[in-house]
DNA sequence: CAGTGGTCTAGACCACGAG
DNA sequence: TCGTGGTCTAGACCACTGC
């Protein structure tokens, strides 16, 4: 109908992605093969199995062998973060980064993380909290554990020189990961560090990083009152 | 070293990626071409395409033609968020699941939403704000504006019967959208509708979606107090 | 068991963009 | 301009899993 859509399979995408928004493919409905697909095409399989793992990534439908691919009942809306280190996150967005450390102590670690955090309970742990300034104005709050099994040199760094964030990113490389995001109210301590006032609603993200079976560090992170966190889909 | 790394680009991709790790390819170094990996690995470029492309995908490394391939200076940490419908996620939960609307007028375009949903200013909208429960204890507060002129049939549909959030999922596909997460403070309304103290903090989304140029809706969804939402990286 | 998607190959041409 | 990644092809074998 378009003046014509290539045999590239982005095209072949745009074609398939139209189907299913017209209605032609109905949720939940088989579509045809692969095969019949590249046939109708004129085009190698390999190009439509390109097109449909696309669409699959992105939850339109939904791939089984031996049981073809549907057209997925209620798409799910898929939305990528991509979380940078703060520094970076900052002087993109044209201000100037500092951060300065509060605090650094090694002890085992409290009993509030044994759940999140499985390292064995006498084993000392190194703490850290941060505060990050863009344009000398708050812009986060960190916490962080690191695990010393995990970064080896971690104990031995200068972390008021470079932060904990950037020097793990770089020498602690981790295979998986949880993360959380959920608001906090402010309490005196926390206003005080971020500049704003008691009972503010701020927007708080904790994370966790694995290498294997092994927890490299825990981290949450309080952002200064405005933050707000954007994606597309 | 390993057992064996069969020559799937699976295999591929975690020699590749074990490489990055022990800074056997520093940061920001140039690592071979596609041709001269698929030679040393014994198998095909499309293979080793394969591989480098879902380690471009994830941060890892950067790709651009002629420049070739170089490892990232710092990964950025990529996560993917699934935002079902909320009717899913609760039952997802095994928690029972219930909507209430209780609100739905139709009006011009509020002053205040101008830059963030470009319809024409004199066209009505419809507005609509809805409560969802979980297990009969409220869960989501939202309020929504939908555009008659993207959702051809919107204003005949009951929303009481099917929440505005299920029905655009299923009859109004959009192809791009907008998405942000906040922090809210409970006001007097809020609290009550959500059954929690005023002053309590309270995580938000806003989205916007898009069918081209043309605006389809635009939603704010404030969670009830303990909403986390997680993820894997 | 057999149909379907998942993957690999060897080769080819193309498009971008750094030098 | 020309090296590098991006893509397409035709064909093959394999792995999973529903029938």
């Amino acid at each position: 109908m378009a003046l014509s859509e290539t045999n590239s399979w982005t095209g072949i995408r745009e074609i398939l992605l139209r189907r299913i928004n017209d209605r032609e493919w109905s949720p939940g409905e088989q579509i045809p093969h692969e095969a019949a697909l590249a046939e109708e095409f004129g085009c190698a399989r390999a190009t439509v199995n390109r097109a449909l793992r696309d669409l699959a990534d992105s939850g339109l439908v939904i791939r089984k062998r031996r049981a073809g691919t549907r057209v997925a009942q209620s798409p799910p809306q898929r939305a990528t973060l991509t979380i940078q280190v703060i520094r970076e996150e900052v002087e993109a967005l044209g201000r100037s980064y500092r951060h300065s450390l509060l605090g650094r102590t090694e002890k085992p670690l409290p009993p509030a993380l044994h759940g999140a955090f499985p390292v064995a309970p006498d084993a000392d742990q190194l703490f850290l909290t941060t505060l990050h300034f863009a344009d000398e104005r708050p812009y986060a709050y960190e916490e962080r554990t690191i695990n010393p099994d995990a970064a080896l040199d971690a104990r031995s760094v200068d972390f008021s020189k470079i932060s904990a964030n950037e020097w793990l990113v770089h020498n602690a490389p981790y295979s998986h990961g949880d993360l959380a995001f959920f608001p906090v109210s402010a309490d005196e301590r926390l206003s005080q560090k971020l500049d704003t006032a008691p009972g503010t609603a701020l927007f708080a993200m904790e994370r966790t990083t694995w290498a294997g079976e092994t927890p490299i560090t825990h981290v949450r992170m309080i952002f200064a009152a405005g933050y707000r966190m954007r994606t597309g889909i």
